[in-house]
DNA sequence: CCTCTTAGTAGCATAATGCCACTAAGATAG
DNA sequence: CTATCTTAGTGGCATTATGCTACTAAGAGG
């Protein structure tokens, strides 16, 4: 039986930028290198693989609550010297980069925020997590690109702007207003919160919350 | 570390229906309940997880050379009473009904296919084979939506009509001729063979192939 | 009250596709 | 020989979703 872990991709946007968060591992295989944080499968503990993911991030990262999506399992013999085969089920997720309280406890020298688009500065990634931070990102602009929206990672309300501002960090891109707020409207997923404006130093924007869904 | 396995959900078109390759299982858990055909995966012998699908394949249904794509990867505790926890990793696959050369062997029964429309007949799929099942319609449908075309599942050659009929029955509904063979064509997926006309009673029609993708 | 800036809307252009109708080509029946 | 049957293949308009641009609205502050 395989050697068994879950790894997560957690990304966030920090300066407008779409970030992963990494972790230095301590000890080998690939000591010293930036890699996804994740844990190993603890089948006396989890109650599914999305339980373990969900374990894995409360205890390294301190996020809990959260949506999870899968992204793909992978395996193949001698990826670690500690088994003969290994296997990972890869998560990702998308929160505010303050959410974090990062505690690099056993295994972990540091945790930091990279940005996706240039990973040269953290040298080649350990094992295939460069594939599968790609993945990650990826699949979380086709997302967005569908409008559905990472609510974990956006305040409870916010006004359109700050929304459309939100979208086009996580896409890496412009997007127009006026087809942006039309798609919103279509969709039927936020709401106007009644009498609530936001303004700042020019003219108010009204303020939105989630739609729940029926 | 937990015991792990794969499934393939191998799909295939009957008399115009979508139709999923089911095991009639032979042991417990769930004797005489009919599943996905699967596999465990081993560690001595598989070079990743997409090749123990590939092994399985070979092995249990004499099948070879497909294209797999990986649809989900599930676990929990105590779904099979030989192990603690159980992970399976499922693939699926789409070829036609007559490449099966099934041998029905150790640990499988029967092996046949059933309309996916109606999982009714043979009872309650065994585990959570059923939903697996659904997740594999939705990835074919989805793909071929997408005209994604599955050259497995096509003949070498074939006329648009026989390509639009066949694509048809994947999605389970009618497609429009004129638009059906304006996304070909804007998307560059066959060629017409040249002076090779296929007659039936009327009209012939042009055969075309699957173009090479540069 | 003018102007600066962001909020929000309106209208046209374009692209992709659905929908319908037409022509083309061979087989077959009279 | 030709009428007609059926499938092959194409052309054109309608609809929809979206991009693009320009406009109006509202508050702050000079």
């Amino acid at each position: 039986m395989p050697f068994t872990r879950v790894e997560v991709a957690t990304l966030t946007v920090i300066e407008g930028a779409l970030h992963v968060l990494l972790a230095l591992r301590a000890e080998d295989p690939h000591a010293g290198q930036w890699a996804l944080p994740g844990g190993v499968l603890r089948i006396d503990r989890d109650a599914s693989l999305e339980a373990a993911a969900r374990r894995v991030m409360v205890e390294r990262l301190g996020l809990d609550g959260l949506a999870l999506r899968q992204l793909v399992a992978t395996g193949a013999p001698s990826r670690d010297p500690r088994a003969p085969w290994t296997l990972s089920i890869v998560y990702r997720s998308l929160v505010p980069a303050q959410s974090v309280s990062a505690s690099p406890g056993k295994r972990i020298k540091d945790l930091r925020w990279y940005p996706v688009d240039d990973l040269t500065e953290p040298a080649p990634l350990a094992f295939d997590h460069a594939r599968l931070v790609e993945l990650a990102v990826e699949d979380v602009r086709a997302a967005v690109d569908q409008l559905e929206l990472p609510f974990d990672f956006l305040p409870a309300t916010f006004t359109l702007g700050e929304l459309q501002l939100s979208c086009e960090q996580l896409l890496g891109r412009l997007l127009d207003k006026s087809s942006f707020r039309r798609r919103l409207a279509d969709r039927d997923l936020v709401e106007p919160v009644p009498g609530s404006m936001r303004g700042g130093a020019f003219r108010p924007a009204q303020v939105y919350r989630r739609k729940s869904a029926t």
